[in-house]
DNA sequence: CAGCTTTATAGTCGTAACGACTATTACTCG
DNA sequence: CGAGTAATAGTCGTTACGACTATAAAGCTG
């Protein structure tokens, strides 16, 4: 950067995309709009747009996550920048850069229409659907870093309403680890991480489904899990 | 990125940052260029430079990487994104959105001055010390970074030459830390990660300091560490 | 309504991992 | 040759965790 004054340098064209992923029916989904225009006419892409003149990336993606999901109030959710992407042919039309973002929502907002997208929906996360641009590469990063993240941070509760059962929260970890977690453990660490979800004072209970009706509980103040809590290591390498 | 063909676009500046840190003297050692020319003259500042026309991030940084520490051959070294800054004023003169990378060294290759860096070196890392630009924040990000990363990874070998002792790699985390280990326990965890360090087979040891002469290792196979080695929970919140 | 299924919650047991230590070995330095 | 220093060996008690059993409270099914 101690350069500037020396070096010619080329515009780019800077845009944010967007890794939104949701849990639906027990499955993850994430939020893709179907591309009207070539190149990649009729794939579907990620949520994405132009970082206008006086915004940041950040600002931007806020700005495009409002309108692709349709949410009313997107102040509150966690968005976090994945990794920037820049290799000078991943668009065939120009150079153009894109700071990429990860956000995790709660419960399905109806897939809506907003936004400038031909079509905007929610589909089930599948690593072998090819995405126009590096999309599927950006997808398929958004998926590892939201898997580590699980581990040391309470990511977790992100995709939960603001209270919400530890059965529901430990769908998330088997959903976005594709395992099975044994129940009675996953209880005992979340309950003996201080901080990690308080139980909901009302004595509240959500009943309704088949079972026993479980305790509510809310995200609570802590933000990193110490110790972690780890996906059991894979078969095939030792741990 | 579905509104191309609607949106007006701005171009950017595309410029990387580099955080290069290395351990010298049992300190942590950041790169550092003396800027001649306004804005911030005559502070020190992160090296890096404009990502050129048909680059990606990752190559400029390489080069920048090459250029700054006059490196023969960088081409082994962890080059890892950190995070891209873009907020609009960051540069008082134009519009810059930055890419930031962190490189680790393992021996204070000596100062030099290549590259077009009126003056390029290496300063103790001092988070207090105020940057050009936002690179203290930068500089801040890539230390919390680095930290967290030597927890779950093996990250910390690319700090150490190709053979080194175990205490050698234990003063890596202590440095960047800021914490003091047991040594017994450190040796024992190390020593039981499967492919994390691997003894160097003519059964080398390094003498020529006091004390009992250690025995050397390389870096093995294993990439992340499973489970991590957490450091000391901080005081004042539980763990 | 009885009994099955389902889900939540309580608790046990054995082992692995880890923090805090002590002891011993093998060097250099004065 | 001792004193100091750093590497290595090993112990002990506690915590964390995986695997598992048991009980409680709901809905469903005939």
């Amino acid at each position: 950067m101690q350069g500037y004054d020396k070096y010619a340098y080329e515009p780019f064209a800077v845009t944010v995309d967007l890794a939104v992923l949701t849990l639906r029916a027990g499955a993850l989904h994430v939020l893709l709009v179907e591309r009207g225009l070539e190149p990649y006419a009729g794939r579907w892409a990620l949520p994405g747009g132009f970082v206008l003149p006086r915004e940041s990336a950040e600002t931007a993606a806020r700005r495009e996550l409002a309108e692709e999901t349709g949410l009313s109030d997107v102040s509150g959710l966690r968005l976090e920048q994945l990794r920037t992407y820049s290799e000078p042919d991943r668009d065939p039309r120009m150079r153009v850069v894109s700071v990429a973002f990860t956000a995790l929502l709660p419960d399905p907002p109806e897939p809506h229409g907003g936004g400038d997208a031909a079509q905007a929906r929610w589909l089930p996360y599948d690593p072998g659907r090819p995405l126009a641009f590096d999309h599927d590469r950006i997808l398929a990063d958004a998926h590892d870093r939201v898997g580590a993240k699980l581990e040391y941070s309470c990511l977790a509760t992100a995709f939960c309403p603001p209270e919400f059962t530890l059965g529901e929260l430990q769908n998330v970890y088997e959903t976005v680890w594709g395992v099975t977690l044994d129940r009675p453990n996953f209880r005992r660490k979340v309950l003996t991480t201080p901080g990690f979800v308080e139980p909901v004072p009302g004595a509240a209970r959500l009943t309704g489904g088949r079972g026993k009706p479980a305790a509510l509980y809310r995200a609570g103040d802590a933000t990193s899990l110490h110790p972690p809590l780890l996906r059991p290591p894979r078969e095939g390498r030792p741990a």
